[in-house]
RNA sequence: GGAGUCUUAGCUCAAUCGGUUAGAGCGCUGCCCUGUCACGGCAGAGGUUGCGGGUUCGAGCCCCGUAGACUCCGCCA
């Protein structure tokens, strides 16, 4: 059955609307107003009826009057929730005792003598109000789900960082500069998405995982200050923080030096929140070695929010009759505890779940002492002497109530393992007690290098440009390559990583030497870097620079867990993009046009 | 590549020890309602309990397989 459409029509010479919907106050009242927006609810009392129109700016109180606009009110009688309306009317002020405290427009409302509906809504697939909603449904629904305050205030807030980065790099002689995002495969690193060529078939490019050649080599052409904000695509697994597709305030300069740099970035921090939470972030930031954070945290982005620092228990336990600790030591190992005050009274299930986690991290398992009622309630107590007891007391400030965690084995192990238990207790005990704190901090001294057992080589830690610390050089041709020290840096806010970078290589036959203790031969490298080590031949600066992860760092801004609450169209955790359905299989044609043929999948 | 948790109405969840016709709130449909803002009242529709198999007199619940979701390990220079 045919039905009758009726379009409305808007010439050049109208204006949609007068307002915004957060707009209106007391003092516009009198004024005669057109607003323009969703129907966000309906309150239909039969005769008035109230509608609550919202835009992206807010929400605005609606009321049809029968007996004075009975056109209007008629037609609101059929609204429904979404709803796309045009409200012409008059603003009042409320009446008596009726104002809204929850609305900036709480004041006033439209009394409405025309409405055009613009658009009818169907029903929604999930209600806009509620926040525990399958997010398989917002996603596949993007665009319903950024109706949502809450989406258009984290991608109001990714605007205002955006921008806040660019004006601060703008005013400090920096040049937004593109770089290619076709770019080349190289076998360091993230794993990466590859597009084929058309035109050499056979051929791969490969999606930029970072900027971090193209700068590099922006620094041998002399344009001295570069930033981008620069999209990377990484084909990783995922993880709640982390994404393909990621956003990074890129930056590299010449003739700069790793306290430069720090500098440069803590002011761009001190800005963004100024301009998005209107906090004043003190300077200079908290600086640590990565060796400090490993050994009071047990991590390097270490969560300062909260105190249950990690204690070296290795003078207590040196001469130990305690095998396991004892044990742990001679072969070169390390014992540390945690005191976790006041938590004696964990639950059988809770230390299952802790020993658990150790183990996950590569503990045998977890010892610990639970202080009750003056007693030492422990399955290790009976192994220490009373002087050891009272090395404990003292060292880690032991008092009635407390429950000791120890972890004991090599050092990275015991730290990883300590770090991760700490973070699970302080979470347990509910130890982060002020939501809007914020704990910036620098860690520098990084290693640079770290060997991997399964592949049997050494990595570069941060990544192969890295400049070495200008003390440790010689360890390299000692071939010492655990204790050389990179001039690396990495800046944590309340336990993440938001960003990090290093002082870079800037001479090719460091650069060579580095590649090499990679395992990356002369003639790989050739056939990998040839015009990286080039450049360097011809006059390259010295320089450094740093990357900030713009998502996590908005993340933090706004307080969301999900990293997905700050891209506008994010692909699910499995790299689907479940509004578009992509990826999709390719046509025969274009497969065809690039000389790729699928192998079916086994 | 591996581990854990989860999957019940459009949405969020419940269903006791394996026991009769799988419930609630919100939403939806219809009617009523003139100051609400979580409006209210009455009535109603809505289910292959992800899918497949098994155990049992009887399965949403137990077992096996499978798919999907989330979180984590590996990985992420």
């Amino acid at each position: 059955m045919p039905t009758a459409l009726s379009v409305v029509c808007f010439s050049d010479f109208m204006t949609y609307r007068t307002h915004h919907c957060g707009a209106l106050r007391k003092a516009d009242s009198g004024s005669r107003v057109t607003l323009c927006g969703w129907v966000d609810s309906r309150r239909d009392h039969g005769g008035v009826v109230f509608i609550d129109l919202r835009d992206r700016n807010g929400i605005t109180q609606v009321v049809f009057r029968p007996e004075e606009h009975a056109e209007a009110a008629s037609a609101a009688h059929g609204l429904r929730v979404e709803d796309v309306v045009q409200v012409s009317g008059s603003v009042a002020p409320r009446l008596t005792g009726t104002e809204n405290t929850k609305l900036a427009t709480g004041e006033i409302e439209i009394v409405a003598d025309t409405l055009v509906i613009l658009n009818k809504a169907d029903v929604l697939p999930f209600p806009l109000d509620e926040d525990s909603v399958n997010e398989d449904l917002r996603l596949e629904h993007r665009y319903l789900d950024l109706r949502r305050p809450a989406m258009v205030r984290n991608l109001t807030v990714r605007h205002k960082v955006v921008k806040t980065t660019r004006d601060y790099f703008d005013r400090q002689g920096f040049l937004e500069i593109e770089t290619p995002v076709l770019s080349k495969s190289t076998p360091e690193g993230a794993r990466e998405f590859l597009v084929p060529s058309r035109i050499f078939p056979g051929s791969f490019y490969a999606l930029s995982q970072s900027p971090q050649q193209y700068k590099q080599l922006l620094m041998v052409a002399g344009l001295e200050r570069y930033f981008q904000i620069a999209k990377c695509f990484r084909d990783e697994d995922p993880r709640a923080d982390r994404i393909t597709e990621l956003t990074q305030v890129d930056l590299e300069a010449s003739f700069i030096t790793q306290e430069d740099i720090i500098e440069l970035i803590e002011g761009l921090l001190v800005e963004i929140f100024r301009e998005v939470r209107g906090v004043e972030i003190p300077r200079p930031f908290l600086r640590m070695t990565y060796q400090e954070a490993m050994n009071r945290y047990g991590s390097d982005k270490p969560d300062r929010r909260f105190g249950l620092e990690l204690i070296t228990l290795d003078e207590v336990f040196k001469a130990s009759e305690f095998k396991v600790f004892r044990g742990a030591l001679d072969n070169g190992g390390t014992v540390k505890a945690i005191n976790a005050k006041g938590f004696a009274g964990i639950t059988t299930g809770q230390i299952e779940g802790l020993t658990e986690l150790a183990k996950q991290y590569g503990a045998k398992g977890l010892a610990f002492i639970k202080v009750e009622n003056g007693e030492w309630k422990s399955p290790i107590a009976k192994f220490l002497t009373d002087a050891e007891k009272q090395a404990l007391v003292s060292e880690l400030g032991i008092e009635e109530g407390d429950l000791i965690l120890f972890g004991a084995g090599d050092w990275e192990t015991v730290c990883n393992v300590l770090g991760r238990i700490r973070l699970r207790v302080a979470e347990l005990q509910k130890l982060i007690t002020d939501p809007n704190a914020l704990e910036f901090l620098w860690v520098v001294e990084f290693p640079l290098l770290a060997y991997n057992a399964e592949e049997q080589k050494w990595n570069a830690v941060h990544h192969p440009f890295t400049r070495p610390h200008a003390d440790d050089v010689a360890l390299i041709d000692a071939g010492e390559y655990g204790k050389v020290r990179a001039q690396a840096y990495d800046v944590v806010l309340n336990g993440v990583e938001i960003g990090g970078g290093s002082i870079r290589i800037h001479e090719s036959d460091l650069q060579a030497k580095l590649f090499e203790v990679l395992g990356i031969s002369p003639e790989k490298q050739q056939l990998l870097f040839p015009h990286l080590l080039k450049a360097f031949r011809f006059g390259a600066p010295p320089h450094g620079g740093v990357a900030l992860g713009v998502d996590r760092l908005v993340m933090l801004a706004v307080g969301t867990e999900n990293i997905r609450d700050v891209v506008a169209f994010p692909k699910n955790n499995r790299g689907e993009d479940l509004m578009m359905s992509s990826p999709t299989p390719a046509e025969p044609r274009q497969l065809r046009e690039l000389g790729i043929q699928v192998a079916r999948k086994a």
